[in-house]
DNA sequence: TTTGTAATTGCAACAAAGTTGCATTAGTAA
DNA sequence: TTACTAATGCAACTTTGTTGCAATTACAAA
């Protein structure tokens, strides 16, 4: 399946880019410039996932959270670090800290979804 | 407000303890021997979450999970172990494994939800 | 430039998870 | 037994996310 360069993958693209935190797809909604169907914007995450352009969490609002970050480009095989989810200011951000565990022999993990939540320095 | 025992409340508790595993809302609903309606079992596992008796995990399939785990019965300060997913059996259960993370100046931590995924030893 | 194909989009309908208002039922303390 | 109020069932509702389908549109090839 090729790819095709619209304008709503690009301003998708760039607002998570700019934004620097993993935004829900109603702040993505919300925030574009443009307008864009939601069945749209979903199917354009879940592209950006698939290609590993950006990565998915799930918050403890069971909200699936969507960001880009430079840091973990070279994906890493597991490629995972902590996720910071602020209750004041409402964001969750990449935190460039690697999630370490010692999983019991005849674990195999393949995937990591941590997200720790409270306030933020900004917030504090 | 006080709290009452009724037949709901007791299979619920029974079947997360006898369990031993963190289950979703539909898998209590059906393995519990007796009928019980769905918001209600919402409410006894919200209550149960509120009294510390047992607590919630959400995972990647933004699902919530319940658990009752009694490893870690003296709530610490920050009671965070990983929890595992199985994506073969499709159980969660509690790691006894801290969860470890040292984030930035400035950041509260007040809870952390952390979800491996993968297949488990019996599922090797 | 023009054209053909398939990727993309919007719309509407749908599914699943979870919550809530309200009238009824049922613990439990007095 | 009685009275009070917590708990329940039901139905309606909200939110999040997905999907089928017909109409567009990006883009490579002619």
């Amino acid at each position: 399946m090729n790819r095709r360069n619209t304008p709503a993958k690009e301003a998708v693209l760039h607002l998570l880019a700019q934004s620097g935190k993993a935004l829900s797809h109603d702040a993505i909604e919300r925030e574009l410039d443009i307008d864009v169907n939601r069945a749209t914007i979903y199917r354009v995450l879940n592209q950006f996932c698939e290609d590993e352009i950006a990565h998915r969490i799930v918050a403890e609002d069971g909200k699936q959270y969507f960001a880009i970050c430079k840091k973990c480009e070279p994906h890493e095989v597991v490629h995972h670090h902590f996720h910071f989810r602020c209750v004041s200011c409402d964001t969750i951000e990449c935190l460039q800290i690697p999630v370490q565990y010692a999983v019991p022999d005849g674990y195999d993990v393949r995937h990591a979804n941590c997200v720790l939540t409270g306030t933020c320095n900004a917030c504090a």
